[in-house]
DNA sequence: CTGAAAGCGCTAACAC
DNA sequence: GTGTTAGCGCTTTCAG
C-alpha cells in the first residue's frame, strides 16, 4: 500500500504538503498531488493518523443482541448517522451479561472515540465502568441509577403504558393481566408501573396473580402466559380471571402469543392482547396486534447526534449541557383488542 | 491515559521488558509490571500497535442492511467467532448500493485486516474493488462472477428451491406461480432456476404470467403479489390460474403475505404458500408459513472461520485453497401449502 | 506557501 | 534476560 512518503516523492512535494492538502489546506502543487494519489491509489492510513491524532472516528456500540431486530434498527439508525460525518461503529453483543460487557468494552475502548450503549446492568457498577473509560458514552433505552451522569436516549415508557392501560380501560377491560420485564431496569420498571398507575387511578386492581414479572425475553413471555392459562386467568366464563393482557416488550409478547396460540385462546374474543411495541408481521396475524409502537431508528439518529455533539466538544471546559432525549411512542390500534364479552 | 513508559518507569524497568511481558515472554520483574499495570489503569494503544504490527484485529463486516433480521443474525454469527480470537468487528449497510459499498469500504479497509461481505451487485466491478483491497475476502451469500477468486459461504439454494417444488408437486400441485428476486444474483438465479427446473423435470411448466421477478423487497413482493391477484393468477374456479405460490426469500414472502391477505385470499384453501427463509412469527400466522429455512448464525460462524484461517496465512507463500461452504438447508414444514382444491 | 524534523505508542531487531 | 533504538505513517510545529 502506498504510504504519504509515495505521493510526494511522485508529486515532486514534501510530505507535509500531501498532508496540508488532504486536511483542506491551500497548496500550490495540488493537482500534481491529487494526481498522485489517484495513481497510487494512495488512502492515509488510518492506524497512524489515529496514533497522531489520538481520535480513530470511531464509535462503540454496544447492545445485548443485534440480533434482536428492535437493536438491529437501533444500530442502524446511528450508522446511518455517524457515516455522514465520517465515523465508523464497531459493534458488539454483551447478551445481557454484565462480565461480557465489562470485557468488550475494555477492548473496544482504546479503539474508538465514544461509545452507544444499551447497558446490560443499570446498576452502579455499570456506571462506575463506563464513567472510568473517560470517554463520551451515550445511553440508550435503559439507565444506569439516578445520575448516570451520561447522555441518555429512550423512549416515553410512561406514556405508552399509560395509553396501553388507558386504552383497555376505554374498552371496558377491569379485569386486566400484566407480564413485565426485570423491575432493575427503566423500561421495566416505567412500563410496569405507569401501568399498574393508570388502572389504580381507574379504581382498577390487577390481582396478584394475573401479575408475572421476568426477564425480557420469549421464552419468558411464553412461560408466564402458560401460567397465566394454567391458572385458570385466562379463559371464559364469569370465574375466569382477566379479560385483557399487557406484554411489556415484544419478545415477551412474541412468547406469550405463542402460548396463547397454543392453548386455542382466541384474541380478541376471550382475550384482549396489547405490548409494547412493534414487530414484523404483527398486522398479518390471525388478530392484528395493537401496540406501543417506538421510533428504533430515530433513536438510533438521536443517540449519534448527542455523541457527535458530545465529542466534538470533548476535553474542552465548555461541555454541552447532559442531554436526557425522551422519543414519543404511539398507540398503533389494529384488532387484538376488543370489548370484554359479557359473562 | 498511562503509556507504556509510564508502566515502565513505575515498575522500573524498560519499556521494552513491559512490551515482552504484555507478549507472554518471560520476565524476572513480572510481578511489579503488573502491578504497575493495575495501578496506572494502562490499556496498549490500539493505534500504536496497529500501526506498528500493520495489524488491527478487526474485520469489516458489509452487508446490505443491518436492519434485516437475517443480516444481523448472520453478523452475530460472525461476531460470535470472531470474538474469541480477540478480533472486533466494524459493521456497514451498502443498503445495496454498489457506490455506497465502495465508498465504504474505501474508508475501513485500512482499519481492518480482513473483509466479510454480503456484495450489493455480483458484477466484475465488485470482484475487482474486492481484489484491489489487497486483503482477506469472504464472501456470504452471494458471488461475484464464476471464479471470484475469494472464499465463500453459502446455502444449498438449488437443494432448497427443489424441496419445495417437490413439496409442491407431491401435494398435487400443477399451476404453481414464482415470486424471484433479482437473477444477476446467485440466490435469485440458483431458487428460481432450481424452483422451475424440478418443475418441468414433472412435466410442469409455470405460466409466464405467474412468474414475477423483481428486487429481494418487501415491496416488491408485495407488488407482486397483487398483480398476480389483479391478472386473476389467484382465486378460485376453474379458470383460476395457479394454486400455489413460491416466494424466493423472507422479506418479499412478507409483502406477499401482506397482500394476500388484503385481498382476502386463504391460505392454504385457495393457495399454497411456501417460501425461502424462516422468518419470526411464522408459526403464529393464520396459515403458519411453510418455508425452506437457512442457519444464518451457523453461515456467520463459517465465514468468520474461514476468514480467521485466511488472515492467519495472509503474506505467506502456502495459502491454504479457497474454499466454498455450503450449507444446507431445510424444508419446515407448517400449514401454508395443502393439496389444490378440486375444480 | 513550503520543507525538515519531532514525536504519537508500540514492537522487534540488535547488542549486551 | 535486558535495555537501546529504529521506525510503522501521519500531523504539526518551526524556520524559512
Amino acid at each position: 500500500m502506498a504510504n504519504i512518503h509515495d505521493v510526494a516523492k511522485l508529486a515532486g512535494v514534501s510530505i507535509a504538503s500531501v498532508s496540508r492538502m488532504l486536511a483542506g489546506e491551500n497548496v500550490r502543487s495540488a493537482e500534481a498531488i491529487r494526481q498522485a494519489i489517484s495513481d497510487l491509489g494512495y488512502r492515509p492510513n488510518a492506524s497512524a493518523r489515529g496514533l497522531r491524532l489520538g481520535k480513530h472516528h470511531c464509535i462503540a456500540v454496544v447492545v445485548p443482541d443485534i440480533a434482536n431486530p428492535y437493536f438491529a434498527a437501533l444500530v442502524r439508525g446511528i450508522e446511518e448517522r455517524v457515516m455522514t460525518q465520517g465515523f465508523r461503529i464497531i459493534v458488539a453483543s454483551s447478551d445481557e451479561q454484565f462480565s461480557a460487557e465489562s470485557e468488550l468494552l475494555g477492548n473496544l475502548v482504546d479503539a474508538v472515540d465514544a461509545i452507544a450503549i444499551v447497558p446490560a446492568e443499570e446498576g452502579d457498577r455499570t456506571r462506575r465502568l463506563l464513567a472510568a473509560l473517560n470517554k463520551p458514552v451515550v445511553l440508550i433505552d435503559r439507565s444506569v441509577g439516578e445520575e448516570p451522569g451520561f447522555d441518555l436516549v429512550n423512549v416515553d415508557n410512561t406514556s405508552g403504558a399509560r395509553a396501553a392501560a388507558d386504552y383497555l380501560l376505554s374498552l371496558g377491560h377491569r379485569r386486566i393481566g400484566i407480564i413485565s420485564g426485570r423491575q432493575d431496569t427503566v423500561p421495566g420498571r416505567a412500563r410496569h408501573q405507569a401501568f399498574l398507575a393508570t388502572l389504580a387511578a381507574a379504581g382498577v386492581e390487577v390481582p396478584v396473580g394475573a401479575v408475572k414479572i421476568g426477564e425480557f425475553s420469549r421464552d419468558f413471555g411464553h412461560r408466564a402466559a402458560q401460567e397465566l392459562i394454567q391458572q385458570g386467568q385466562i379463559g371464559t366464563g364469569p370465574t375466569a380471571g382477566i379479560t385483557a393482557l399487557f406484554v411489556a416488550n415484544n419478545t415477551m409478547a412474541q412468547g406469550a402469543l405463542l402460548a396463547l396460540h397454543a392453548a386455542g385462546v382466541s384474541i380478541p374474543r376471550e382475550l384482549s392482547f396489547i405490548c409494547f411495541d412493534d414487530f414484523d408481521l404483527a398486522e398479518l396475524l390471525p388478530a392484528p396486534v395493537t401496540v406501543i409502537s417506538r421510533p428504533a431508528i430515530a433513536e438510533g439518529h438521536a443517540a449519534a447526534d448527542l455523541l457527535l455533539k458530545r465529542i466534538e466538544h470533548f476535553g474542552s471546559t465548555n461541555q454541552p449541557p447532559l442531554e436526557h432525549k425522551v422519543l414519543p411512542v404511539s398507540l398503533t390500534i389494529r384488532q387484538s383488542c376488543a370489548a370484554p364479552a359479557i359473562n
